[in-house]
RNA sequence: GCCGGUGUGGCGGAAUUGGUAGACGCGCUGGAUUCAAAAUCCAGUUCUUUCGAGAGUGUGGGUUCGAUUCCCACCGCCGGUACCA
């Protein structure tokens, strides 16, 4: 048998194909372990060397929970539905569901060939009808259904539409878009649709006129997450605040529940902190000020700080806030339509980037309702519309915006909080003792917000609330490649659901998927979406519909009659350990914990939390590579373009063949050129790495027909001659700079699996892949290293074979060797638990390295070590798993557990230390007391030698650890 | 600014509840094998050194018999986020 890893990997590739070996059984009597990875967008580009990091990491998770005899769900399947694919529709008219299959179908080849165990008969596929028409289900029962907040969760319309009938509104506690206020039989009095719009205000899933980003570019309403520094994130066109009606799932009903759900969740601190910050909940007060001559008519502000209205000495609205035009009285009219003009004409980016306050007074005052004093009504962009109530009470003493605007507009600055007991303290500590407050004077902060608060309550002019950052979840796409929403208008304009029966509403083949100015492409599908009875909404869902239950779908992939059967959820439950990408830290996890809680309210899944172990695994970067480009002036005084080492410096005389002498010119015509990373070697120069192009590397360019390959040869066609340098062997190079970056399709610095695995093999690549370091920390790329991890795999190789023969003896094993194996097991046991994977590798090296030098070749100890390493390296060790009679597949047999007693060591070295420097190392009986340890380490004439002419004070010993003599 | 993470040889990184800092791998140096090379194997490899030893985990302090580990202050890097009232 020889160690020929391609045949290998290839043999058994096929064999576990064909067997089944991970299939996900059925068998509900085995404890389960759900693991499970982000699924992927499909994109053209393939997988690069960053995407398996995630997917070994959980692949060996889930391979040692299968032998360790747990039901294993370990799934993969495609995120298909996406704004990519339908931009590559537009440029090329091919079909998103045509591309989307081609570029799903090479992921799944490259993610077989990494030998990942997935049960692919589970696959699942946003943008497939099957899949699709659950997604349209679940979004149905939101639409379905309204939120009580008196019983926290919730509950299907028809319930409120009798609670409407007989009560109105009275004794309704719901989340809602604005309060309503009626009387049972004014709901009665309504219209049909009167009542669909007053419904609107507490669905789940609503329709309402919502400020979302529009980008005219893209023609298309982006997510926050898409809109990076005002710009869309995709092709960075600008992205302005727009009204439209648009469909939102009021993810704001359960931000209190996403908010304490991450107490009992295991996620980072880091992303914890992340969803804590957007979801943004402060407390404070909701205060009313009377609007002066307005005859009763009330400001509504939200304050995290109640116990500065006495500094209270304006107040200001956002442009957008609805009293403007009411409150801009006729002599300040001039002055808000020249502000209200500029405040149009300035884009997102503009008003991220504004540092100087900015605004205008509407000539309207409010009534501070504790010192009665009339207090100016400004309009100023700092106010922003969606946040509170879009309207603040400034106090000029307590907070720098509000204190710079005073200063400008020279309003009048009452300080309310004497801090000088706090001479650290900035602005917005909430500390000190309020002054010039009447009756809150002399308190603490935190007992006149209380105080104040109270007050406020008891004038009816306000009380305690709770705002939050977060905003309802637009659920909109004027876009093709989504899932159609499952809404009928009648004649009325009255949405209606689609009833489940008639799931999916599937896309219309369509050409043309260009959105014009707003408006769906699916508003021409005119046979489509006109019914008898009405019309079919034509707006498409977000990407994140699909992703945001699949998980659950994946439990039962093939049900037609629900989207995961009872019984199956009730056994799956949830998934014990969620890997991927950062990137999707916040918005991802956020929206399908989400959905999770509604399904949970529902009664649909048994758990409140989808995930209860997230890992992130780090960013892998590469080096991005530049070729220098040159001048040669030669002696004639002739300029000639040429290539050269970065490391050449100016003026360095130079002889180039076929061009001439001269010397080197780094002018403003020298540019430098991105390297495909393939076409170049990595070295190692002065400890340095060093990137370097070959000339053969070149010479093979003109028949290499990759795209990147095209790319480069243009670029070379820009200048001429090479000034190559001869490395040790005589090979002709030109040394290239780097910088270290993101991998990039335009960067040329996309590294794919494949050509490594090739060459090393599949098991080289993964362990070499978990070797690189923790999994959750970013680090760079570098091939160098994994020569080591292939020695290794060989090493282990020949520790079973010699001379291409098993060699496998079944003598007794030494204790020694049992110990070896033992303290193996035992680490990588608690390694893989841990997540330490790159801790996993070095152990199995130490541990070969050991049993090289023992030269054991007891099968014994070495028919453990393969099922033990068969997480990490499936195929070698399915090779000898069969090669040494093993009954079926490696990846069922039993993983082996640690024997404690193998552990127990006879004597223990001990650092002995003086002063707490460790100086030398003695050996004690395992046994040995603590006074036996100290006389007999005095007894030692090193020991003695060290202690000479001191004094010994006290002597330590840590039974087990160490000895440390404290010396004066 | 705020929140989170992180800082250890030439490099990736290891180090249990505070107890031998630098495991393992790369790279490098020397050697064996070879006609030679590749491959493989063996030895060495934190720095300084008067070869006795001394210093050392971003910086400065602290707690401790003892700190990479705990505490305080600061610096650098990475990620997230921001007129959030």
């Amino acid at each position: 048998m020889k160690f020929d890893v391609q045949t290998i990997d290839a043999k058994w590739q096929a064999t576990w194909n064909e067997n089944g070996t991970y299939k996900t059984t059925t068998d509900q009597t085995k404890p389960k372990y759900y693991v499970l990875d982000m699924f992927p967008y499909p994109s053209g580009a393939g997988l690069h060397v960053g995407h398996p990091l995630g997917y070994i990491a959980s692949d060996i998770v889930a391979r040692s929970k299968r032998q360790q005899g747990f039901n294993v769900l370990h799934p993969m399947g495609f995120d298909s539905f996406g704004l990519p694919a339908e931009q590559y529709a537009i440029d090329t008219g091919v079909h998103p569901s045509e591309s989307t299959a081609v570029n799903t179908e090479r992921y799944k080849e490259q993610m077989q060939r990494l030998g990942l165990s997935y049960d692919w008969d589970r696959a699942v596929n946003t943008s497939d009808p099957k899949y699709y028409k659950w997604t349209q289900w679940i979004v149905g029962r939101v639409f379905e259904h309204w939120y009580d907040k008196n019983v926290d969760k919730a509950r299907p319309i028809s319930e409120l539409v009798d609670h409407l009938a007989e009560h109105g509104t009275v004794g309704l506690n719901a989340a809602q878009g604005e309060q309503l206020n009626l009387t049972g039989h004014a709901w009665g009095e309504l219209s049909d649709k009167e009542q669909s719009d007053a419904l609107m205000n507490y669905r789940l899933a609503f329709r309402s006129v919502s400020y979302v980003n529009w980008c005219e570019a893209l023609g298309t309403v982006l997510a926050n997450d898409e809109v990076k520094d005002g710009k869309s994130e995709r092709g960075n066109h600008p992205v302005v605040q727009k009204p439209m009606l648009q469909w939102s799932l009021r993810i704001t009903a359960y931000a209190d529940r996403l908010l304490e759900g991450l107490d009992r969740v295991d996620y980072s601190d880091g992303l914890k902190a992340q969803q804590r910050n957007w979801i943004g909940r402060s407390t404070g007060a909701q205060a009313f000020f009377d609007i002066a001559d307005h005859d009763g008519k009330r400001l509504e502000v939200f304050t995290t700080r109640p116990d500065t209205i006495f500094g209270t000495t304006f107040m200001v609205i956002a442009p957008e806030h609805d009293h403007v035009a009411e409150l801009t009285t006729e002599d300040q009219l001039q002055d808000i339509q020249d502000y209200l003009a500029y405040v149009g004409s300035r884009s997102e980016i503009d008003r991220q980037a504004e540092t100087k306050v900015t605004g205008a007074f509407t000539g309207s005052y409010c009534i501070n309702p504790f010192t009665e004093k009339r207090v100016p009504i400004y309009i100023a962009e700092y106010v922003l519309k969606d946040y509170g109530t879009g309207a603040i009470m400034a106090v000029p003493s307590d907070d720098e915006r509000d204190m710079r605007f005073a200063e400008k507009f020279g309003i009048e600055i009452v300080n309310v909080i004497d801090k000088s007991d706090f001479p650290g303290a900035s602005l917005k500590d909430k500390v000190g003792k309020l002054i010039n407050s009447d009756f809150l004077n002399g308190m603490e902060v935190e007992e006149a917000i209380t105080a104040a608060t109270d007050r406020l309550g008891e004038m009816g002019r306000g009380k305690e609330q709770i705002n939050f950052r977060i905003r309802d979840l637009v659920f909109s796409r004027q876009r093709y490649w989504g899932e159609p929403w499952p809404i009928i208008y009648n004649e009325q304009d009255i949405p209606t659901l689609v009833p489940a029966e008639d799931l999916p509403v599937e896309l219309p083949p369509m050409d043309d998927f260009r959105a014009v100015s707003g408006v769906s492409p699916l508003e021409r599908a005119t046979e489509w979406n006109t019914l008898e009875n009405g019309r079919r909404e034509t707006d498409t869902m977000p990407a994140t519909a699909g992703s945001n239950w699949y998980y659950l779908r994946y439990m039962d992939p093939n049900n037609d009659g629900e989207f995961v059967a009872k019984d199956v959820v009730d056994y799956w439950q949830d998934v014990d350990l969620y890997v991927g990408g950062a990137e999707h830290a916040v918005s991802h996890i956020l929206y399908s914990r989400l959905i999770h809680k509604f399904l949970f309210d529902l009664d649909k899944v048994p758990t409140d939390e989808p995930y209860k172990k997230l890992l992130n695994q780090g960013m892998i970067g590469a080096p991005i590579v530049n070729i220098h480009s040159g001048v040669l002036l030669t002696e004639d005084h002739q300029r000639h373009a040429i290539w050269v080492s970065h490391t050449v410096a100016e003026g360095t005389p130079l002889e180039i063949d076929g061009v001439g002498k001269g010397h080197l010119v780094l002018d403003e015509s020298a540019l430098d050129r991105k390297v495909p990373l393939r076409m170049v070697e990595e070295t190692s120069v002065n400890n340095e790495p060093s990137y370097r192009i070959h000339k053969d590397a070149i010479d093979k360019l003109a028949a290499d027909e990759a795209q990147d390959a095209a790319y480069f040869r243009t670029v070379l066609e820009q200048a001429g001659a090479f000034n190559w340098e001869l490395d040790k062997e005589g090979r002709q190079f030109i040394e290239l700079s780097y910088a270290m970056g993101k991998m990039s399709k335009s960067k040329y610095n996309v590294i794919n699996p494949d050509d490594l695995r090739e060459r090393y093999g599949t098991d080289t690549f993964r362990m070499y892949e978990m070797f690189l370091g923790p999994i959750d920390q970013a680090k760079p790329w570098s091939v160098s290293g994994i020569d080591g991890v292939y020695r290794f795999l060989r090493r282990f190789w020949n520790l079973f074979v010699n001379e291409d023969e098993l060699s496998v003896s079944d003598k007794e094993s030494t204790k020694a060797e049992m110990k070896i194996l033992h303290t193996l097991i035992k680490k990588v046991t608690e390694d893989i638990d841990k997540l330490s994977f790159n801790t996993c590798v070095s152990a199995f090296m130490v541990a070969t390295n050991d049993l090289i030098k023992a030269k054991c070749d007891k099968r014994a100890i070495l028919e453990p070590m393969v099922r033990l390493i068969a997480p990490f390296a499936p195929h070698v060790a399915e090779e000898l798993f069969a090669a040494l009679g093993g009954q079926g597949s490696v990846h069922h047999a039993a993983f082996p557990e640690v024997e404690e007693k193998w552990l127990v060591e006879d004597s223990h070295t001990y650092p002995i230390a003086f002063n707490g420097k460790t100086r030398l190392t003695l050996d004690f009986p395992a046994g040995a007391s603590k006074q036996e340890i100290e006389d007999s380490a005095r007894a030692d004439e090193k020991v003695a030698a060290q202690l000479e002419g001191k004094t010994v004070r006290k002597v330590i010993v840590v039974p087990g650890r160490m000895v440390n003599f404290v010396v004066g």
